[in-house]
DNA sequence: AATGAATGAGGGTTCATTCAT
DNA sequence: TATGAATGAACCCTCATTCAT
């Protein structure tokens, strides 16, 4: 009765769909059942907790963002040329799948025990991942090396992150545009260069 | 039936810490009212429903930070001062009260119906406020002219609202550093000023 | 603040059209504070429960019929005229206090242990009356003999109680018109007297 | 899914058991749970809410009265007849659930909404099709034609409906008797006919 | 006499989860 | 693999009643 063939493949996708649109708390099994053309107890065969198909969304985002992330940093060859590739990859991989990652970002929290742990884990360690960039561009000299790289690098994960709150794929602004202006504003300030 | 004393003066500071800690859906009244020194059937007395203590901390939240800035903005007497005061005024009142501030910004969307429409109408007059600093500043020529202002002015805000969740009081920068770090970045950027 | 002299007078007037309109459990003692205009503590000044403000009402109704049909049975010098007479002062009593009555008869089972007992009590007595004076007119040959008295004045309080559910005080029958067509119906039939 | 076994039979015999005995709003669904044999958590599982169970058993009693109804009266030949053959069929058809037709009688109110709009429409249906046998026996001669018809078929209601608060099923009257002693007093009279 | 804050036992309802089929 | 009936703990909220002032 369902399309594809088996195992529920597109959980994930529906599941961040209703908890990015009205939070994990407030989303029902039942209504992430019917969304899946699927049966309440289906839905059990192939998840022991609803709590589990948010550790798999979370765990998918980071996937996907470190993996993106990573990979397009290691193939900068300067120093300032990898903190534009961090943002532009971090930004397109963001908005490629709106839901997916603003529930990672949202919901996070309502994991518990191992679960969190784990995805705490990650995230902190994509967050040293950015943080690395920025020392690397600061040791390059392509950063300034009078601000705080821990504070820094946290200001620019505000610049990528919640951009997801307010980004519009219908609008004008195409996600490629928005990382070159956060690009340009981390790195050459809004003010202008006399 | 004024202020004066009684009438769970502590809910809103409570309240907040709770819904900041584990999210408006995942606080119960009885906790609430047990956090406040109060029977359920008391919480009641003053509080029509959950969603109204919801509704009177995102409006307390929305009305210090629009206070503080618009009067820092107005007392600036140039257009570049201005953005380095509602920088300062955003973040130091931010900060002042986090559990209040972080609530607004995360659990906004659990109001429901007139609520939702009146906080966000607030909110969405606060970031006109921000815009129009950002433009004004473009117009005299402290800001470059070639960002789109309502692009700035969100990665502003950016900036400005989502230090929330990991900016540590107890930790060593203090808020009116972590401000001035924010106004330089967001004017000057990360790479260096030759 | 209120109007009269004390003692909260309307009480049962006010709570008979409260009950008679919502029903007596789906009634808050607030709503009928409010509705007579004092605060709820105040309400508890007057009556130990809401269940005593029924008692009151139930007594008041069965007195007020008990006692207008006593005295209009024993002011009729023949049989079939004291069933036209108790027929008449009973419909016109029900139907110049229609929420009271209406009260009585729905929401007397909500009385509880010896308020229950007493009223009971106190409407078997009335029916009692009501049977007496059929079998008076069986007696005199106003009424046929050949149908159980039992039954024909449960029948005929039928009529009369009943009547306060549908009969529209707006309407073109008056009480005194609809009385008559009871007494018609009670005594005549509905087929014509050939 | 069909009628078959199981989907809580007899919820609406149990539950206008209880409704008639304590009142709907004074049941809880607790109670009502516990005398179906289930949990709260099933009684949901069959019911979005109580007043749904309510609207079932209100429906199920117009139901059958006027199936019953209609059926009795197209089948009597002449219009005494059929007046005849209303009374019997309404009175053993209400006597032979009186718990159903007393939860109808006394809860309607209770309902609200589309659920009170389409009850009462379907009770107004019915007091029409009394009223027009009622009218047909006034134009066939049966019926005297100086009582005005509407009256007349609100105090026949009367008699039929409100019989149920004190007929005994366990008393010498049966159903079939009382019927007949409310066709001869409705069409004959009390009075002896000489 | 009057108030109104405070109580706490419940009431209707929801929902994640289980399990026999 | 898939179902959906069944569960029961917990949730938000109501309300009759009490009591210090």
């Amino acid at each position: 009765m369902t399309s594809g063939r088996g195992s529920l493949e597109r959980a994930s996708v529906v599941g961040a769909r209703l908890f990015a649109a009205k939070g994990y708390a407030a989303t029902t099994t039942r209504e992430l059942s019917s969304a899946l053309g699927v049966t309440n107890g289906t839905f059990y065969h192939y998840f022991a907790t609803k709590e589990e198909l948010l550790l798999r969304i979370c765990n998918e985002s980071l996937s996907r963002i470190t993996e993106a992330v990573s990979a397009a940093v290691a193939a900068a060859p300067t120093a300032r040329e990898r903190v534009e590739a961090l943002i532009r990859s971090h930004v397109e991989t963001m908005l490629a799948d709106q839901s997916l990652h603003k529930t990672m970002l949202t919901e996070l929290r309502s994991l518990t025990g191992d679960h969190l742990a784990a995805v705490t884990a990650r995230r902190d360690a994509y967050d040293r991942l950015v943080r690395e960039v920025v020392e690397d561009a600061q040791a390059g000299g392509a950063v300034r090396s009078d601000l705080d790289p821990r504070t820094l690098s946290l200001l620019l994960l505000n610049l990528l992150n919640w951009t997801i709150f307010w980004f519009d794929p219908a609008g004008a602004l195409s996600p490629a545009e928005l990382a070159e202006t956060i690009a340009t504003l981390f790195l050459d300030g809004a003010a202008p260069r006399t």
